[in-house]
DNA sequence: GGAACGATCTGC
DNA sequence: CAGATCGTTCCC
């Protein structure tokens, strides 16, 4: 049994890149299914990389919606990908949560990835193995009523690995990618 | 109105 | 390494 408790909706007030990295450690969880997350990427409105460069749209609307709350997206027709809302309200700055590590409620999800072993070691996997569905895009994370971030204690890595972002074409050399060492 | 392109994953 | 698969975006 894990003691853990939700985080606050201040620690996604900075900038996406600056929140990033503090997500690393957090608990992600839905329902039985708990995971570490390790590995994050940062999206921001400046950025051209990002579904927020070109404005607000209705697919993206979340993303400038206040932080701490859901931006899920179908990533090549087919994936779900979850990201967390960071900075102002009309900033359109997101972190996308990119792998976790399974701490419970493992069967669960190889129930949802089909029996397969490889649960939550790619954006679109995690999703399909916590269950996260496009319907999540805009609940929060930070009032305990659905998918929730936790904090058990566990620090952030003092020197987590940073580096490009993936499966990107534009802004390849921002280093905006964070995991875990 | 149409065409091109993905913040990915899987099977060949 | 290429196909899946479809919503969103952008261009005509």
């Amino acid at each position: 049994m894990v003691s853990a408790v939700r985080v606050d909706r201040s620690l996604f007030a900075g900038d996406a890149h600056l929140v990033a990295p503090l997500l690393l450690g957090k608990l992600l969880q839905h329902g039985e299914c708990v995971g570490r997350i390790v590995e994050v990427e940062a999206y921001a409105s400046t950025d051209p990389a990002s579904h927020s460069f070109r404005g607000r749209t209705d697919r993206n609307a979340a993303m400038f919606g206040p932080a701490g709350h859901l931006y899920c997206y179908l990533s090549y027709g087919i994936h779900v990908c979850a990201n967390v809302v960071t900075g102002p309200v009309d900033d359109g700055a997101a972190v996308l949560i990119r792998a976790v590590e399974p701490v419970a409620g493992l069967e669960a999800m190889r129930l949802r990835r089909g029996g397969r072993n490889d649960l939550t070691d790619g954006p679109g996997k995690l999703c399909q193995a916590f269950g996260i569905t496009l319907a999540h895009t805009g609940t929060d994370v930070t009032d305990g009523s659905g998918i929730c971030l936790l904090d058990d204690g566990t620090a952030p890595p003092p020197h987590p690995i940073v580096g490009p972002r993936v499966g990107i074409t534009r802004a390849v050399d921002l280093p905006w990618r964070f995991r875990s060492s």
